[in-house]
DNA sequence: GCAGGGATTTTCT
DNA sequence: GAAAATCCCTGCG
């Protein structure tokens, strides 16, 4: 079986979020295990990246950002949704991966109940939807993603390496112009962004 | 298949 | 008061 350790979740984030594409997340819940292989990640730095949510420092939203490698970071966006990263740069730093998407491989029926009816690759490819379908929740925020009932596993024994593809960062409007999002080619649960433009700022007239 | 808009709430300016 | 690391449904072609 194995397991992920400190050391795999500690460097640069650009790195670890490569590195991340292929481990396994699982939540052992009330209704089982619900788990899969990690698909599709984006990297925020901790210098210079003005679309991170450290980058005007710690406040009590991003804390756990600022935790040490291997710790959860969860904090709920546009009102509604969860997204998930994790924790990558060393204590006070505040880097990050968020994970965007995930293979399903454990617990699909628990995942479908959550998600309602629709196709496994539909399950968890989005931020949102990964963690609706591991039906986890900010309880999770800050807590060690080494052991517990939300944790990483490593890849399975005979995964290959991934091909790994990259581009730019979904949804965001600063720090634009680096390819920090991170995925594995060919994979059907890679999340379906929409051709929506990069975000047009509106013309005065 | 694609574009547009609504839901919903926390956070920081 | 506006923006936000999103998702889903609708209308239209």
């Amino acid at each position: 079986m194995g397991r992920v350790t400190r050391a795999q979740l500690s460097g640069p984030s650009e790195e670890v979020a490569r590195r991340l594409l292929g481990m396994r997340l699982v939540h052992d819940g009330s209704d089982g295990r619900c788990g899969g292989r990690i698909v599709e990640t984006e990297a925020y730095l901790a210098e210079g990246d003005e679309a991170s949510h450290s980058f005007r420092g710690r406040t009590a939203r991003n804390a756990s950002m600022f935790l040490a490698p291997g710790h959860a970071y969860i904090y709920l966006i546009y009102g509604m949704h969860l997204c998930f990263n994790v924790v990558t740069g060393p204590p006070g730093v505040g880097e990050a991966v968020l994970v965007r998407a995930l293979e399903p491989l454990t617990g699909l029926d628990a995942m479908r109940a959550r998600r309602g009816d629709v196709g496994d690759r539909d399950l968890c490819n989005g931020p949102g939807k990964l963690v609706q379908a591991l039906g986890f929740d900010r309880a999770f925020d800050g807590a060690t993603l080494l052991n517990g009932q939300l944790r990483l596993l490593p890849p399975l024994g005979d995964a290959r390496a991934p091909v790994i593809r990259s581009g730019p960062r979904v949804g965001i409007t600063k720090s634009i112009a680096r390819p920090l999002r991170y995925w594995i080619d060919g994979n059907a649960c890679v999340s379906r962004v929409s051709k929506r433009r990069a975000p047009l700022q509106r013309r005065k007239r």
